[in-house]
DNA sequence: GTAAACTCTGTAGTAACTATAGAGTCAAGA
DNA sequence: TCTTGACTCTATAGTTACTACAGAGTTTAC
Protein backbone atom coordinates (compact mmCIF):
# COMPACT_ATOMS: atom_id res chain seq x y z
CA UNK A 1 0.00 0.00 0.00
CA UNK A 2 1.48 3.32 -1.06
CA UNK A 3 0.74 6.54 0.70
CA UNK A 4 -2.10 7.53 -1.59
CA UNK A 5 -4.11 4.47 -0.81
CA UNK A 6 -3.34 4.75 2.87
CA UNK A 7 -4.61 8.29 2.77
CA UNK A 8 -7.88 7.20 1.23
CA UNK A 9 -8.33 4.26 3.54
CA UNK A 10 -7.41 6.16 6.69
CA UNK A 11 -9.09 9.43 5.94
CA UNK A 12 -5.89 11.32 6.65
CA UNK A 13 -4.37 13.40 3.92
CA UNK A 14 -1.05 12.42 2.39
CA UNK A 15 0.64 15.43 3.89
CA UNK A 16 -0.79 14.67 7.29
CA UNK A 17 0.57 11.14 7.15
CA UNK A 18 4.01 12.40 6.25
CA UNK A 19 3.70 15.00 9.00
CA UNK A 20 2.83 12.36 11.59
CA UNK A 21 5.86 10.42 10.50
CA UNK A 22 8.10 13.43 10.84
CA UNK A 23 6.68 14.11 14.29
CA UNK A 24 7.30 10.54 15.37
CA UNK A 25 3.66 9.57 15.80
CA UNK A 26 3.99 6.74 13.34
CA UNK A 27 7.19 5.02 12.46
CA UNK A 28 8.90 5.45 9.12
CA UNK A 29 7.84 2.64 6.81
CA UNK A 30 9.94 0.71 4.34
CA UNK A 31 10.53 2.16 0.94
CA UNK A 32 10.33 0.75 -2.55
CA UNK A 33 13.33 0.86 -4.83
CA UNK A 34 11.98 4.12 -6.16
CA UNK A 35 11.86 5.54 -2.63
CA UNK A 36 8.10 5.37 -2.24
CA UNK A 37 6.73 4.66 1.21
CA UNK A 38 5.24 1.19 1.57
CA UNK A 39 2.71 0.53 4.31
CA UNK A 40 1.06 -2.52 5.70
CA UNK A 41 -2.33 -2.49 7.32
CA UNK A 42 -0.99 -2.12 10.85
CA UNK A 43 -0.48 1.57 10.32
CA UNK A 44 -4.18 1.89 9.60
CA UNK A 45 -4.83 1.09 13.23
CA UNK A 46 -2.28 3.58 14.42
CA UNK A 47 -3.84 6.28 12.30
CA UNK A 48 -7.24 5.33 13.56
CA UNK A 49 -6.03 5.66 17.13
CA UNK A 50 -4.59 9.06 16.36
CA UNK A 51 -7.80 10.17 14.72
CA UNK A 52 -9.82 9.08 17.72
CA UNK A 53 -7.54 11.05 19.98
CA UNK A 54 -7.62 14.11 17.77
CA UNK A 55 -11.39 13.97 17.78
CA UNK A 56 -11.10 14.47 21.52
CA UNK A 57 -8.81 17.43 20.92
CA UNK A 58 -5.80 15.76 22.44
CA UNK A 59 -2.66 17.44 21.19
CA UNK A 60 -0.13 15.58 19.11
CA UNK A 61 2.29 15.70 21.97
CA UNK A 62 -0.27 14.12 24.28
CA UNK A 63 -0.98 11.47 21.69
CA UNK A 64 2.70 10.83 21.37
CA UNK A 65 2.77 10.30 25.09
CA UNK A 66 -0.09 7.81 24.88
CA UNK A 67 1.63 5.97 22.07
CA UNK A 68 4.79 5.67 24.09
CA UNK A 69 2.76 4.38 27.04
CA UNK A 70 1.34 1.69 24.81
CA UNK A 71 4.86 0.53 24.20
CA UNK A 72 5.37 -0.22 27.87
CA UNK A 73 2.16 -2.11 28.58
CA UNK A 74 2.99 -3.06 32.15
CA UNK A 75 3.25 0.38 33.64
CA UNK A 76 0.19 1.58 35.51
CA UNK A 77 -2.24 3.60 33.46
CA UNK A 78 -2.64 6.45 35.91
CA UNK A 79 -1.08 8.89 33.51
CA UNK A 80 -3.81 8.19 30.99
CA UNK A 81 -6.52 8.98 33.47
CA UNK A 82 -4.79 12.13 34.53
CA UNK A 83 -4.45 13.30 30.97
CA UNK A 84 -8.14 12.82 30.33
CA UNK A 85 -9.03 14.57 33.57
CA UNK A 86 -6.82 17.51 32.75
CA UNK A 87 -8.39 17.65 29.38
CA UNK A 88 -11.84 17.59 30.77
CA UNK A 89 -11.04 20.53 32.99
CA UNK A 90 -9.63 22.50 30.08
CA UNK A 91 -12.69 21.80 27.98
CA UNK A 92 -14.99 22.80 30.79
CA UNK A 93 -13.20 26.02 31.37
CA UNK A 94 -13.19 26.79 27.68
CA UNK A 95 -16.93 26.22 27.54
CA UNK A 96 -17.47 28.58 30.43
CA UNK A 97 -15.37 31.22 28.74
CA UNK A 98 -17.30 30.88 25.55
CA UNK A 99 -20.58 31.11 27.34
CA UNK A 100 -19.53 34.35 28.95
CA UNK A 101 -18.40 35.57 25.58
CA UNK A 102 -21.71 34.56 24.11
CA UNK A 103 -23.56 36.55 26.71
CA UNK A 104 -21.41 39.58 26.05
CA UNK A 105 -21.96 39.34 22.32
CA UNK A 106 -25.70 38.96 22.74
CA UNK A 107 -25.84 42.01 24.90
CA UNK A 108 -23.69 43.97 22.54
CA UNK A 109 -25.87 43.02 19.63
CA UNK A 110 -28.88 44.59 21.32
CA UNK A 111 -27.19 47.95 21.36
CA UNK A 112 -27.87 48.60 17.73
CA UNK A 113 -30.96 48.37 15.58
CA UNK A 114 -30.55 48.47 11.86
CA UNK A 115 -30.07 51.32 9.47
CA UNK A 116 -28.06 53.64 11.57
CA UNK A 117 -24.94 55.30 10.32
CA UNK A 118 -21.57 54.19 11.54
CA UNK A 119 -21.01 57.14 13.82
CA UNK A 120 -24.27 56.42 15.58
CA UNK A 121 -23.86 52.68 15.69
CA UNK A 122 -24.66 51.43 19.13
CA UNK A 123 -22.31 48.52 18.79
CA UNK A 124 -19.30 50.53 17.78
CA UNK A 125 -20.16 53.01 20.49
CA UNK A 126 -20.11 50.25 23.02
CA UNK A 127 -16.73 49.03 21.85
CA UNK A 128 -15.12 52.43 22.23
CA UNK A 129 -13.41 53.09 25.54
CA UNK A 130 -15.79 54.27 28.19
CA UNK A 131 -15.62 58.04 28.53
CA UNK A 132 -14.55 59.13 32.00
CA UNK A 133 -18.06 60.20 32.83
CA UNK A 134 -17.98 61.07 36.51
CA UNK A 135 -15.92 64.16 37.38
CA UNK A 136 -15.41 62.99 40.96
CA UNK A 137 -13.64 59.77 41.77
CA UNK A 138 -12.31 57.93 38.79
CA UNK A 139 -12.83 54.19 38.88
CA UNK A 140 -12.13 52.53 35.66
CA UNK A 141 -10.18 49.38 36.45
CA UNK A 142 -12.71 47.03 34.92
CA UNK A 143 -11.11 45.04 32.12
CA UNK A 144 -13.48 43.31 29.73
CA UNK A 145 -13.95 39.63 30.23
CA UNK A 146 -12.75 37.34 27.55
CA UNK A 147 -10.43 34.49 26.84
CA UNK A 148 -8.60 32.95 24.05
CA UNK A 149 -7.84 29.54 22.85
CA UNK B 1 5.01 58.75 25.78
CA UNK B 2 7.41 56.06 24.61
CA UNK B 3 6.33 52.53 23.86
CA UNK B 4 7.17 51.19 27.28
CA UNK B 5 4.83 53.54 29.04
CA UNK B 6 2.14 52.97 26.46
CA UNK B 7 2.46 49.25 27.06
CA UNK B 8 1.96 49.68 30.78
CA UNK B 9 -0.92 52.08 30.40
CA UNK B 10 -2.71 50.09 27.73
CA UNK B 11 -2.08 46.63 29.04
CA UNK B 12 -0.71 45.52 25.68
CA UNK B 13 2.83 44.25 25.48
CA UNK B 14 5.44 46.22 23.61
CA UNK B 15 5.68 43.58 20.93
CA UNK B 16 1.94 43.50 20.53
CA UNK B 17 1.85 47.24 19.98
CA UNK B 18 4.54 47.02 17.35
CA UNK B 19 2.71 44.09 15.80
CA UNK B 20 -0.54 46.05 15.60
CA UNK B 21 1.35 48.83 13.91
CA UNK B 22 2.83 46.46 11.37
CA UNK B 23 -0.62 45.01 10.69
CA UNK B 24 -2.07 48.45 10.16
CA UNK B 25 -4.40 48.40 13.16
CA UNK B 26 -2.84 51.51 14.60
CA UNK B 27 -0.98 54.08 12.59
CA UNK B 28 2.76 54.53 12.80
CA UNK B 29 3.56 57.26 15.31
CA UNK B 30 6.18 59.94 15.07
CA UNK B 31 9.69 59.14 16.10
CA UNK B 32 12.23 60.91 18.24
CA UNK B 33 15.60 61.82 16.83
CA UNK B 34 16.89 58.57 18.18
CA UNK B 35 14.17 56.69 16.29
CA UNK B 36 12.01 55.90 19.31
CA UNK B 37 8.27 55.78 18.80
CA UNK B 38 6.44 58.71 20.40
CA UNK B 39 2.77 58.34 21.24
CA UNK B 40 0.06 60.69 22.38
CA UNK B 41 -2.90 59.58 24.43
CA UNK B 42 -5.19 59.10 21.42
CA UNK B 43 -3.60 55.77 20.70
CA UNK B 44 -4.65 54.62 24.15
CA UNK B 45 -8.24 54.76 22.98
CA UNK B 46 -7.46 52.85 19.84
CA UNK B 47 -5.75 50.15 21.82
CA UNK B 48 -8.64 50.03 24.21
CA UNK B 49 -11.02 49.55 21.30
CA UNK B 50 -8.88 46.76 19.96
CA UNK B 51 -8.72 45.10 23.34
CA UNK B 52 -12.48 45.24 23.70
CA UNK B 53 -12.86 43.63 20.32
CA UNK B 54 -10.27 40.97 21.03
CA UNK B 55 -12.06 40.15 24.25
CA UNK B 56 -15.00 39.24 22.03
CA UNK B 57 -12.70 37.08 19.95
CA UNK B 58 -13.00 39.24 16.86
CA UNK B 59 -10.07 38.58 14.57
CA UNK B 60 -7.57 41.27 13.78
CA UNK B 61 -8.85 41.41 10.25
CA UNK B 62 -12.38 41.96 11.49
CA UNK B 63 -11.15 44.66 13.81
CA UNK B 64 -9.31 46.26 10.95
CA UNK B 65 -12.58 46.29 9.09
CA UNK B 66 -14.33 47.99 12.00
CA UNK B 67 -11.57 50.56 12.26
CA UNK B 68 -11.90 51.38 8.60
CA UNK B 69 -15.66 51.72 9.02
CA UNK B 70 -15.07 54.22 11.77
CA UNK B 71 -13.21 56.30 9.26
CA UNK B 72 -16.29 56.68 7.09
CA UNK B 73 -18.83 57.58 9.75
CA UNK B 74 -21.73 58.22 7.40
CA UNK B 75 -22.04 54.78 5.89
CA UNK B 76 -24.78 52.61 7.34
CA UNK B 77 -23.68 50.32 10.12
CA UNK B 78 -25.28 47.17 8.80
CA UNK B 79 -21.91 45.53 8.32
CA UNK B 80 -21.20 45.86 12.02
CA UNK B 81 -24.38 44.10 12.96
CA UNK B 82 -23.71 41.34 10.47
CA UNK B 83 -20.25 40.80 11.81
CA UNK B 84 -21.54 40.41 15.33
CA UNK B 85 -24.30 38.08 14.18
CA UNK B 86 -21.85 35.91 12.28
CA UNK B 87 -19.66 35.86 15.30
CA UNK B 88 -22.49 34.85 17.54
CA UNK B 89 -23.25 31.92 15.30
CA UNK B 90 -19.65 30.80 15.28
CA UNK B 91 -19.44 31.00 19.06
CA UNK B 92 -22.66 29.05 19.44
CA UNK B 93 -21.51 26.33 17.13
CA UNK B 94 -18.19 26.13 18.90
CA UNK B 95 -19.94 25.76 22.22
CA UNK B 96 -22.03 22.93 20.87
CA UNK B 97 -18.96 21.18 19.55
CA UNK B 98 -17.23 21.49 22.87
CA UNK B 99 -20.24 20.19 24.73
CA UNK B 100 -20.28 17.10 22.57
CA UNK B 101 -16.59 16.72 23.14
CA UNK B 102 -17.13 17.08 26.84
CA UNK B 103 -19.70 14.34 26.80
CA UNK B 104 -17.38 12.06 24.91
CA UNK B 105 -14.54 12.71 27.29
CA UNK B 106 -16.73 12.11 30.32
CA UNK B 107 -17.86 8.82 28.94
CA UNK B 108 -14.36 7.82 28.03
CA UNK B 109 -13.15 8.64 31.49
CA UNK B 110 -15.57 6.14 32.99
CA UNK B 111 -13.97 3.31 31.08
CA UNK B 112 -11.05 3.11 33.40
CA UNK B 113 -10.72 2.90 37.16
CA UNK B 114 -7.33 3.46 38.69
CA UNK B 115 -4.41 1.18 39.13
CA UNK B 116 -4.65 -0.84 36.02
CA UNK B 117 -1.73 -1.50 33.77
CA UNK B 118 -1.48 0.19 30.45
CA UNK B 119 -2.40 -2.84 28.40
CA UNK B 120 -5.61 -3.21 30.38
CA UNK B 121 -6.46 0.46 30.48
CA UNK B 122 -10.06 0.93 29.57
CA UNK B 123 -9.40 4.35 28.16
CA UNK B 124 -6.64 3.30 25.83
CA UNK B 125 -8.72 0.30 24.86
CA UNK B 126 -11.53 2.58 23.90
CA UNK B 127 -9.28 4.74 21.78
CA UNK B 128 -7.99 1.81 19.80
CA UNK B 129 -9.82 1.05 16.57
CA UNK B 130 -12.86 -1.09 17.11
CA UNK B 131 -12.08 -4.72 16.30
CA UNK B 132 -14.18 -6.04 13.45
CA UNK B 133 -16.24 -8.10 15.83
CA UNK B 134 -19.07 -9.50 13.71
CA UNK B 135 -17.98 -12.08 11.12
CA UNK B 136 -21.00 -11.33 8.93
CA UNK B 137 -21.64 -7.90 7.50
CA UNK B 138 -19.00 -5.34 8.18
CA UNK B 139 -20.29 -1.97 9.16
CA UNK B 140 -17.66 0.33 10.44
CA UNK B 141 -18.20 3.68 8.80
CA UNK B 142 -18.72 5.54 12.03
CA UNK B 143 -16.26 8.38 12.31
CA UNK B 144 -15.77 9.80 15.79
CA UNK B 145 -17.40 13.09 16.50
CA UNK B 146 -15.19 16.02 17.20
CA UNK B 147 -14.23 19.42 15.96
CA UNK B 148 -11.40 21.78 15.98
CA UNK B 149 -10.92 25.41 16.37
C1' DG C 1 7.83 6.37 -26.08
C1' DT C 2 5.22 9.35 -23.83
C1' DA C 3 1.69 11.26 -21.08
C1' DA C 4 -0.84 10.97 -16.84
C1' DA C 5 -0.84 9.89 -12.29
C1' DC C 6 1.69 9.29 -8.48
C1' DT C 7 5.37 10.19 -5.11
C1' DC C 8 9.48 12.53 -3.22
C1' DT C 9 11.77 16.57 -0.42
C1' DG C 10 11.72 21.00 1.12
C1' DT C 11 9.67 25.29 1.88
C1' DA C 12 6.16 28.71 3.01
C1' DG C 13 1.75 29.93 4.76
C1' DT C 14 -1.90 30.00 8.45
C1' DA C 15 -3.31 33.48 13.63
C1' DA C 16 -1.84 36.33 16.92
C1' DC C 17 1.24 36.88 19.15
C1' DT C 18 5.94 35.79 22.20
C1' DA C 19 10.78 35.59 22.67
C1' DT C 20 14.92 36.11 21.54
C1' DA C 21 19.68 38.37 19.28
C1' DG C 22 22.39 42.04 18.36
C1' DA C 23 22.65 46.78 17.98
C1' DG C 24 21.66 51.50 19.07
C1' DT C 25 19.78 55.43 22.50
C1' DC C 26 19.28 57.80 26.65
C1' DA C 27 19.57 59.21 31.66
C1' DA C 28 21.95 59.23 35.87
C1' DG C 29 25.81 58.35 38.94
C1' DA C 30 31.00 58.25 39.91
C1' DT D 1 33.67 62.10 30.97
C1' DC D 2 32.93 57.54 31.35
C1' DT D 3 30.11 53.97 32.33
C1' DT D 4 26.38 51.39 33.74
C1' DG D 5 21.69 50.24 33.31
C1' DA D 6 17.31 50.74 31.41
C1' DC D 7 15.13 51.39 27.40
C1' DT D 8 14.33 50.95 22.41
C1' DC D 9 15.21 49.50 17.59
C1' DT D 10 14.87 45.81 13.64
C1' DA D 11 14.73 41.31 12.14
C1' DT D 12 14.07 36.60 12.90
C1' DA D 13 12.35 32.27 14.85
C1' DG D 14 9.02 29.77 17.49
C1' DT D 15 4.24 28.38 18.66
C1' DT D 16 0.01 24.32 16.54
C1' DA D 17 -1.46 21.07 13.24
C1' DC D 18 -1.69 21.08 9.37
C1' DT D 19 -2.21 22.69 4.02
C1' DA D 20 -0.34 24.02 -0.32
C1' DC D 21 2.76 24.56 -3.32
C1' DA D 22 7.42 24.00 -6.45
C1' DG D 23 10.39 21.25 -8.74
C1' DA D 24 11.99 16.85 -9.32
C1' DG D 25 11.83 11.84 -9.80
C1' DT D 26 8.88 7.22 -10.47
C1' DT D 27 5.48 4.29 -12.16
C1' DT D 28 1.69 2.83 -15.03
C1' DA D 29 -1.17 2.70 -19.09
C1' DC D 30 -1.77 3.38 -23.78
ZN1 LIG E 1 -4.73 18.27 26.83
ZN1 LIG F 1 -24.95 49.60 14.33
ZN1 LIG G 1 -15.66 36.53 13.32
ZN1 LIG H 1 -6.59 3.38 32.48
Amino acid sequence: MKIGELAKRSGCSIQTIRYYEKEGLISAPERTEGNFRLYNSVVLEKLSFIKNCRALDLTLSEIKHLVSLQNSPETPCEAVNEMIDTHLLAVESRIEDLQKLHGNLKQLRLKCGNARSVDQCGILGELLPKPERSPSGTRNERSPSGTRK
